[in-house]
DNA sequence: AAAGACATGTAAAACGTTACATGATTGC
DNA sequence: GCAATCATGTAACGTTTTACATGTCTTT
């Protein structure tokens, strides 16, 4: 099947869904997958042109470039969808995280607990924040599961996020009373 | 202060607590922080040149290449330290997660349940397996935790992985569950 | 004798981000 | 009129992986 670049299946599963421009599938990846998957702008056009000349999809007839900004939907073709589906067929994945944050805790020894407690308190904040928008999802969600198959699909991804990002929470609270803990006079 | 490519942040802090070589470095990587942070020799070997040049390491004297293959150990300079130190001080983290799983299970629609559990299985597997082994470091360095202050860093920074992975496995079995409830007959 | 671990390093390719370049439309 | 959003695209840069290239030492 030729490499698949995974850029190009994040792009084609949206296209499974509907007609989009490489604007707009910029503004799903950010609104919906970014938590777990980023795109720009520099890898979606290209992405887009590639995979158009491979077959993959097709700009849809339906341009209203009349007079307009230019604006290019793009469909998936049958072959398109071919690719995505032996993709998804195939059970292996490869997830690749680099947290900066363990690695900061993780050589925190060279600066010490008040340090490394500041660089917990900064990725506390930072999941808080990014956990309410993905519990606000979760909720919408969790009201239209009937409406749709294709919402429990969504749902237990963003359930993944809702839950991974509570346990971080937990995990941050407790790791900073054991700093404190060691801080404090014996 | 420049920039500071993150594999040199990685070596730097290996170092800060040993001399190594670059074969060392990898096996460290490799055994203690592969569940967050992965390397390979090919981005390795140039960063501990780029950084001998930059005079944040250096070759430690003692060598033992006489009559032998080749290793070279390395040591952190002062200005290693500060350079280390620098980063470590600085709160912000970039925390880059790529599932290819959840893209999986986001996009299972086009597939259907039964092979989007398949996906599921092989991720719970993969997670099961590596959590036996960060249980183990974690039980060896709870043992530890009085020996030295740096144990607690990495403590937590295990404790981190395995509650991390302890929630993924919960969130296994319920999104199969869902899954099932939905495939069964009504 | 063979396999596997030890050991360093380079080259090519893939991939992706950031910044730049350009311009129209919409809402205040 | 101005700011924000819509909209596409390229170029430079940086990083990393994969594969290649080479050879030794240790254990079975």
């Amino acid at each position: 099947m030729g490499k698949s670049r995974k850029i190009d299946m994040v792009i084609l599963g949206l296209l499974e869904h509907e007609d989009l421009s490489g604007y707009d599938i910029k503004k799903r990846i950010d609104n919906g997958i970014s938590f777990f998957w980023k795109g720009s702008f520099g890898s979606i056009y290209p992405s887009l042109n590639a995979m158009e000349k491979a077959g993959l999809i097709i700009k849809a007839g339906d341009q209203e470039n009349v007079n307009k900004r230019a604006k290019y939907l793009y469909s998936i073709t049958e072959r398109g969808k071919k690719h995505l589906i032996a993709w998804l067929e195939d059970s292996k994945a490869t997830n690749d995280l680099k947290y900066e944050t363990l690695l900061k805790l993780f050589f925190g020894g060279a600066v010490g607990p008040e340090t490394t407690i500041k660089t917990i308190e900064q990725f506390e904040q930072d999941i808080s924040s990014e956990l309410q928008i993905l519990k606000h999802y979760q909720k919408n969600l969790s009201k239209s599961l009937k409406q749709s198959d294709d919402h429990l699909y969504f749902y237990l991804t963003v359930t993944f996020g809702v839950e991974t990002y509570e346990g971080y929470l937990r995990w941050c609270k407790k790791a900073k009373q054991m700093f404190r803990k060691e801080t404090a006079p014996h």
